[in-house]
DNA sequence: TCAGATAAAATCGCGC
DNA sequence: GCGCGATTTTATCTGA
């Protein structure tokens, strides 16, 4: 803001500025992404695929990659309830 | 409400209030059996289980039964397409 | 199991498998009154209801009640201080 | 891949395939930045600050941007009427 | 344009 | 008290 001795108000509100304005920077790159998204899915249509499956077909691999994330996780903890974790 | 003749105001009034009593009677129902979820949680604890791998495997039941839902509607969708729906 | 001695792995395993049982039959209950409260939405909003202004009422008496109940556990806290409580 | 001559079901799939590839790149990157919000949050609490406050300005703001877009939507459509759009 | 489904954000509640 | 997971509410999207 220019000046050197602020009170802590000043310093206080510049700061949740700065914070705000990372967050709307990054909301916006995100929606951005969004879009892009609803365009593939546009273009893929427009190519004649069905958009509800491809969006099933996303899901399951999602879930897939969460399931073998979960079994990872649980294997650590059962490691972990003998003693054995690294 | 006793009276024969209501304006629309009233039956509306009525209405609503029994729309939310019946929430209101099913959120308390729902309530309760979260209560005794975690009522047994607390005795497989208190039996030596970690609760937190009974609630991974928990977890993990559920996703592979959404997993065989999932893959269920997606042949759906697969048959349909092919025009082989039933 | 029918077996008469089990060692100890086995009746733990007998024991979390009740355990986990018991729970995804609470959770399955609680889904569905889940699905009941829907519902009841459901057919409020086909009564003309708007479904947002009922949840806002709901959410509102929940906070009255709580803040009844909160009100009333105070009470309880002054009288045990001034050894008058029931 | 590799071959001069495929029938419409290879490039089906190959087209298939591609789609899903750019939706889970662009999905990826979009949980990185919700990731990345998640932080920001962090260090405001961690700088002392209140998230929920932060969460309602940053609401706010979006509201206050999107009423003054739509405002600014109106007056395009005020303007085409006149036959004065730009 | 609306309902119904899907996904995202915010809130709540628990265990550590 | 804080992260984390579950739940709930809100917003978005798609197909009719």
């Amino acid at each position: 803001m220019g000046y050197v001795f602020m009170d802590s108000s000043a310093v206080n509100a510049s700061h949740l500025r700065a914070f705000i304005e990372r967050i709307e920077k990054l909301e916006e790159e995100k929606r951005a992404i969004a879009d892009d998204i609803k365009d593939v899915y546009s273009e893929a249509k427009g190519t004649g695929f069905d958009v509800k499956i491809i969006r099933k077909i996303v899901s399951l691999r999602r879930m897939d990659r969460d399931k073998r994330r979960e079994e990872e996780e649980i294997l650590d903890l059962y490691l972990s309830a003998l003693g054995m974790a690294d």
